[in-house]
DNA sequence: ACAAAAGTGTTCGAACTACACCCATGG
DNA sequence: CCATGGGTGTAGTTCGAACACTTTTGT
């Protein structure tokens, strides 16, 4: 294992769509008393290491990103570096960190990344640790301040969706516009109206329709799209706003 | 001098407005060999400073911005972190780090902060060091890898004053709205049309008219206004967008 | 035949754009 | 009295919201 830096972290907010709810992984933590086998620890985590010596923080994120989804040149923004000084301070953390001994400060500063990849194109069965899918709204107990940083990556996805086409990070390359509407719908925790919702997509030249049909729905087949981010990046037009 | 953390650091990308431009506050870095007096390093910096012990990031931003401003409870908010490997390998950085001698690490990742002042409140005077406003598009050679930070501090601005109500903080408390346009026209780099922005501003109701004008100028005096958050975020809705 | 989701158009009000003239003050 | 920026209204257009029925497929 090649030498890490010990006061600095990288976590990742890692999002995922199932074309029902949104979900975040997560990493299972849990330490026994070697003896009794008593559980000392069972929680969860975000994903997340020390950087190493000599690497980039944007590396370090992708670096843990891959090693656990398997996945490369996916959505990967960092939004928030969290560094109270109290931050792993509580018991349970403390206790944890002892048990890693693998040289890390108690006070370690750590930049979250935000991640969003299309789940439909991961397995990860193949993971030695427990690594879990979580509805957003349903998460186990976290441990250290990940509650936090979730809550705070959650809220930046809600910003960015808002503002930019990011929403299709989440989804496979094609998809069908009511799959894009539950998305948007379970991002934001609203509704849309079916037809607006549709009229606001196909005025979007960036999201170009294919002479390509569902296969295998028991209901009219759905047409599919996919987005083009050159295109979008060839028409964006800034916007001034500040709500009245 | 309290203990610092060697490889954590802040510093404050501080914009104020003097009505006429958008302008950044730099800090003059001065080197000189000690017998010759030959110029060794002669540029400018972001404001910032290494982390202390037990001392939250936050807290350590809001400290260095006070010993430079002299403000307390101003805008202020981390953006960015920035930590690649070798952002303080250039020469000269080198040699400001090793005549600094203060413990410094040589990989060093710094957490950067956006500040707003109301630079009408604020004497620089009093300073020992060298500190001063530099209009936003005439800035001097920055050390360290400033000058990136302070890209992406403009952009952040860019971008939130776009979304939320945040460039009042650069005005004083009262304020007329031809200054509040000029304030938007400079950040944004556009021009807007009088009566509709006025119509627009008159439109939030955040925005409240006194019974004052104001005084000393020669030509008919403009009526003063005031930015009110606790109105703000009372009446604030969400907004769908993802532009066309 | 039925269940399930796809697809489609119109009307109304709100908001944005473009645009030109008179007013109050200091010097 | 002149220079400077302050203050005002309207018409045309675009954009978003609300709303119901028909179509295609699998079972």
């Amino acid at each position: 294992m090649p030498k890490t830096i010990s006061n600095i972290s990288v976590d990742c907010v890692i999002f995922g769509f199932d074309f029902k709810q949104l979900n975040v992984l997560l990493v299972e933590r849990k330490l026994e008393e070697p003896k009794s086998k008593k559980v000392l620890i069972d929680d969860w985590t975000l994903v997340g290491y020390h950087i190493l010596e000599d690497e980039n923080i944007d590396n370090a994120a992708a670096r843990i990103l891959k090693s656990m989804s398997g996945l490369d040149h996916v959505f990967l923004e960092q939004f928030h570096t969290f560094g109270n000084a109290n931050r792993l301070n509580n018991p349970k953390d403390k206790l944890w960190l002892k048990h890693q001994s693998e040289g890390f400060s108690d006070r370690v500063v750590t930049v979250a990344y935000l991640s969003l990849i299309d789940s439909t194109s991961v397995s990860l069965s193949l993971k030695e640790r427990n690594v879990k899918w979580y509805p957003v709204n349903e998460l186990p107990e976290l441990g250290f301040d990940h509650r936090k940083i979730f809550e705070k990556g959650l809220d930046r996805l809600r910003d960015k969706v808002r503002s930019e086409p990011i929403g299709f990070e989440l989804l496979p390359e094609k998809f069908t516009i009511s799959q894009l509407q539950r998305l948007y719908e379970e991002i934001l925790g609203t509704e849309f109206d079916r037809r607006n919702f549709r009229k606001k997509v196909l005025q979007m030249k960036y999201v170009i329709p294919l002479d390509e049909k569902q296969k295998g729905v028991k209901h009219k087949p759905a047409q599919l799209f996919i987005f083009s981010r050159e295109v979008y990046e060839k028409t964006k037009t800034e916007r001034f706003d500040f709500s009245v």
